[in-house]
DNA sequence: AATTGACATAAAGATTTTGTTAAGAACTTC
DNA sequence: GAAGTTCTTAACAAAATCTTTATGTCAATT
């Protein structure tokens, strides 16, 4: 079974809210939900979502507010839902680091297809042309397909729990740079982790168990010590394990 | 045809002067001579020079006062004319933010060649050529990436300790000026470290181990005996390793 | 030719960082 | 609510790195 993008809905109207989540399931995404900023705070920092999509008006604080503090640490795509046309709200809302910006009413075909958009541009992001083009990564026998979200060795499909799959996900985003421990816990466990690496050891020495044939000397994951780890380059790799 | 660059010439013995400043006419530059401390002051100011070649004894005052004086408000280049035995004076001027040494008796050509080369370095802080924009440093066959945070030779990735990596990549940020013992220890040690440079012989030896042919006769990095090492420029390269 | 000073190299021990394992908590799924 | 995953934490083993010490080399100088 693929593993679903995550997305978190802060609206504090439960009918709207419902709606959307309905929308979303049906859709073939998981949906959280905060109905308060402060609900969402917790959401967001506790659950890692994939994708935010907010509703300006909340009853204890500006929505706006919410922007700024994700954006302080991370890329996460935030979507906006308004009621509100002013052009100014929107233009705001844009600068602080929104994504996008819908209002309402909205059709459900014009929700889902801005959420698509919206994470395919955050996988994009960081990633190498041909992953953002094409989907895929490849390195010697290891695939990564962001479409299904799966990962194979050698045309089998292997197995990786969700944490798992994020770390991998995102090193092959990446391939060929050193991502820091901290920026890798932040960006999978939020931005309130303190430097906890050992959670990060943990989950590599079981990825490296799966992917790797020998995890003791990988062909995939490389670590930078005092630094971080690097997914080998596609271009890289026939090199790599020539030399060996 | 361009406009000729102004050279400010700051030397007391007359014969000297005179001697630089035909040489510099020869070769297509403005010059202008101060043969005292109070002098250069005024020259600086008033005449804005493109870059200053300085003999650091003055009748008046200690030479490296200018240099203070120019890097409190300004980038310009400065070269310094030394005696041989002044070895110190040397490390200081660099330290100061002078750009350039070159030692007495110096032949022309030399002078010439790092006049050039200090002004298109002045140039291309200001362009957008520079590794600061770019994120990498290319020359020959090494490549410092330093968005990956990773170093390549021929191609191949090459991994360099914590340690080893500052070092390149300090000595790449600013390739072709040469960095002293101590401001490189007190870059990546901190400001409290002793002149110890045992500690960074044993990472040089270890850099150069790793990403030269032939250590002992270094085409990348290279020691400048009394006073520090120094990366081969990347416009540079191809003369430097045609000359040998 | 010996001396000196500066740098390069090698090797060893100390220290830091990372990998591995296991056990219990928390969460899912049926 | 029971069984099976997955997540997190802690303890320990293993590996890599850092620093120091010792020794070798080279060039300039006497």
């Amino acid at each position: 079974m693929s593993i679903k993008d995550k997305i978190l809905i802060i609206e504090d109207e439960k009918s709207i809210s419902h709606f959307i989540s309905t929308i979303l399931s049906v859709n073939n995404f998981d949906t959280i939900t905060a109905k308060s900023g402060a609900e969402a705070y917790t959401m967001i920092t506790s659950h890692c979502p994939d994708l935010i999509v907010l509703d300006l008006g909340l009853p204890d604080m500006d929505g706006l507010k919410i922007i700024e503090f994700v954006r302080e640490w991370s890329q996460l795509p935030i979507i906006v839902v308004s009621a509100r046309t002013l052009e100014r709200d929107k233009v705001e809302a844009l600068e602080l680091g929104a994504d996008d910006y819908i209002t309402k009413p909205f059709g459900t075909n014009e929700l889902i297809a801005r959420i698509k958009t919206a994470l395919r541009h955050a996988r994009a992001r960081n990633s190498n042309e041909s992953v953002a083009n094409t989907g895929i990564f490849k390195a010697g026998d290891l695939v990564i397909d962001y479409n299904k979200r799966q990962i194979y060795i050698n045309g089998e499909n292997v197995h990786l729990t969700q944490n798992e799959y994020k770390i991998v996900s995102l090193l092959g985003k990446c391939a060929g740079k050193v991502l820091t421990y901290d920026y890798i816990l932040k960006e999978l466990w939020g931005p309130a982790t303190k430097g906890n690496n050992q959670i990060l050891r943990v989950n590599m020495a079981n990825i490296r168990r799966k992917i790797e044939k020998n995890p003791a000397e990988p062909k995939y994951i490389f670590t930078e010590v005092g630094v971080g780890y690097r997914m080998v380059e596609s271009s890289e790799f026939e090199q790599e394990n020539e030399s060996k």
